[in-house]
DNA sequence: GTCTATAACGAGATAGAC
DNA sequence: GTCTATCTCGTTATAGAC
């Protein structure tokens, strides 16, 4: 019984990854706005209503694809941080962001899926928030090691600001000064412009040696947070 | 019979001008992916085959909705810096970049054409091209102006970027400092990935102070670019 | 209990004849 | 321009195989 249940359980994973796999080639085909279950289970030789077994409606299929994707991002992400080795924060910071642009050139679909424009009439559940911090987190880890260790550059926050900054650091990082924690969001924002703006066309005629381009912003982008980076 | 093609023309220019309107409403009902020539021939009560006669193509007519859409967030950065009177660079930059912000928060579906995800299958063609590089116009004009001024302050650029600096310079601003001109599309970049997180809802739970949020940002990518902020 | 297949719904797109 | 016949879609109800 148990070696049965096990089959179950096997062959139900192996299904559910066969509908994201086709799921995946249609949304880097068509777009995530088209997806279509159909489409999904003929090409799978199955039926549409047996897909409901495993995903309850589109947007639950939908919901997978986002959460796979930050997941892949976010291993992506830590498997750099924990590959660069024991260098300084700024090297450690320079190292995730080129994971987070290689991911994104990787896997552009993906990308638009999760950092891209809204899909109409979907609404992203709370189950994708683990996922989707995952590289936000990574980066807070950063500074805050850079802080234990050295202490990170002092920059400013203007008094428009301050009370904002003081309730962001409450929520994401209380052992960190307001000032820095506000850079790092805007950092970590303004990170994804320049994946964004590269992947989706905005570069065109405008830089042509990206990786150089890419390196030496994310560089003053970790200055931005407090980082010394050593030269 | 100039008084009869004076009526045509202005017909024709109303009626281009009621498709485009409703192909807009179906923008933000739909996404770009889902923009239907039928639909909107429905909706304005005409037969599919007659929006042939104003667009030859969906595609055509998603093109003139960017060119607009393009169009009207220059026209709005122009405007916030005409109207900000006679100011220090550093403030006209951040009127212009809060220009661009109010834009996208009052036409989210029409930036999300512009700087979302690309449409499946369509490709924006060379006439994009004028009406895309308006906002970045008005950043360059600024930050010559400064530089024409006072000069900027000076920044550095790794050797490795130094050649690409270079070229982006002779073309976009020959005038400039490759260093400047680096820092200044690096900055260009980042002020999209502020806009388009907050607008694509990926500072929900992050950042409430939106504005103030930006405004802090904004201004230190100001300072970024070398021009001076006065306190 | 777990899965798949058949059939159907209502809505919308599409193609072509007229 | 109009009409119609035929597609697609997401989703559900139902019945039967393992």
């Amino acid at each position: 019984m148990s070696t049965a249940q096990g089959a179950r359980a096997r062959a139900r994973i192996e299904v559910t990854a066969a509908i994201k796999d086709e799921a995946r080639r249609q949304l880097a085909a068509e777009g995530a706005a088209k997806l279509s279950l159909r489409a999904v289970a003929r090409e799978l030789g199955m039926v549409s209503s047996a897909l409901y077994r495993y995903f309850p409606s589109r947007d639950d299929l939908l919901t997978a694809l986002i959460i796979d994707a930050y997941d892949s991002l976010g291993e992506a992400a830590e498997a750099a941080d924990a590959g660069v080795g024991d260098v300084a924060p700024a090297q450690r910071w320079v190292a995730v962001c080129e994971a987070v642009r290689g991911w994104a050139l990787a896997h552009p679909h993906e990308y638009a899926l999760i950092y891209g424009s809204p899909v109409p009439g979907y609404s992203a559940p709370e189950a994708t928030v683990p996922a989707a911090s995952r590289v936000g987190v990574l980066f807070i880890g950063i500074v805050r090691d850079a802080h234990r260790r050295n202490g990170v550059a002092r920059t400013s926050v203007s008094a428009e600001l301050e009370p904002e900054a003081r309730r962001m650091a409450a929520d994401l990082a209380p052992d960190l000064p307001p000032e820095v924690v506000a850079a790092l969001v805007a950092a970590w924002a303004q990170l994804y412009g320049l994946v964004g703006f590269e992947l989706f066309g905005q570069f065109n005629r405008v830089v042509e040696d990206r990786e150089a381009f890419f390196r030496h912003a994310v560089t003053r982008l970790a200055e931005g947070v407090g980082l010394v980076v050593p030269q």
